[in-house]
DNA sequence: CCGGTCGGCTAATGGCATTAGCTTTATGGC
DNA sequence: GCCATAAAGCTAATGCCATTAGCCGACCGG
């Protein structure tokens, strides 16, 4: 077997600076290939179709952002690791839009173990607002839609307005913050 | 003129018919083309391409939701408005869940015009809890970003667990008017 | 040294968007 | 009623992309 420098990992690798530079749409077999020096066949050897690799991109990237998540939240509990939490992930954000939009949200085995790690993550940190089991998941849930709301509509560009976005994010983390702990106390 | 019959109303028409069948990936102008009766490029005497379909398809569909939203915050204020809002907004994304997923979110004329219409039925919904102005804007981000967040998850198939989702929305919902509401107490 | 397999290649197909340029047809002004 | 015109259809062609089939050479274990 000739030139073991081609992994699927390093597709990936690939893929992701293609993405970074050209948005979710540039992720072509085609161009992978060329970055990578060989024909778009070719790829088939290591990759089963475009799907899979959207798929595995995916997971690199959910892993990612559980990588950030969790040593945001180490060390801290309640109001303060979901502060961190939903800053951390908007940083992620910021940083990396296009790999962002690039997400796919597949019920696809490698995306969904990484899907776990945040789960787990998201779970401890509201474990301190005394949430266990389903109520956590729920939690879980909504926090997570408010950030990927978020996250969305700014990658988008769909918040028009001239309004500062900083300060509309503080105001949502606030409000989850504030409605997390109000659920602590009901219960 | 031939055929009067063809309008971009009409096509629009057609597209959100293939949209509700196969998915916003079966939106292809190959696809309205055969269901108009026509052939592919003469699509291009009504829409300048697929990218300005994509948008018009898009706005009809916000336009669609505002209309549900408008209709729910109708003589109800504050938690009431609040929570018909994101009931009636999800109760779209479920009705018509192809649809949702086929909403592109681009700063283009004709979307951002229906969109304005949501921005002003959500800032009046939270004229209720004295937010006015710059804090209304805040607010009624933190609210789409919320049922966005879920409503694109949800479609994505991205909630795994068996969890109950009405119930996950439903503390969604309970957090944002909880959060809302302790804005107001605040300022 | 040799055979298998891995990883590259070329060739070919089919779907799609898009452009160019031709033809038909309805209609509005005469 | 007729005809010029412009709208709305068509065919042909291009180019990009994913994907499949089948070929070939190079590396590795024995």
């Amino acid at each position: 077997m000739p030139r073991g420098t081609l992994s699927a990992e390093a597709i990936v690798d690939l893929a992701l600076r293609i993405v970074d530079k050209g948005g979710p749409s540039a992720l072509t077999l085609a161009a992978v290939a060329g970055s990578a020096g060989i024909v778009s066949p070719s790829l088939y050897k290591h990759v089963r179709n475009l799907a899979e690799l959207r798929a595995l991109v995916s997971a690199r990237i959910v892993n990612e952002i559980a990588d950030q998540a969790g040593e945001a939240v180490l060390g801290r509990s309640a109001d303060e690791a979901v502060r961190a939490l939903m800053s951390a992930w908007r940083q992620y954000v910021r940083r990396c839009p296009n790999r962002y939009a690039a997400l796919i949200q597949s019920p696809e085995p490698h995306t969904a173990e990484a899907g776990q790690r945040l789960v787990t993550i998201m779970t401890a940190a509201l474990r301190a607002y005394g949430m266990r089991d389903s109520a956590a998941i729920h939690a879980a849930r909504s926090l997570r839609a408010a950030m990927h709301g978020f996250a969305v509509l700014e990658v988008e560009g769909a918040f028009g307005l001239p309004e500062d976005l900083d300060e509309s994010y503080e105001l949502l983390t606030d409000i989850m913050i504030t409605g997390l702990r109000a659920r602590q106390d009901a219960t």
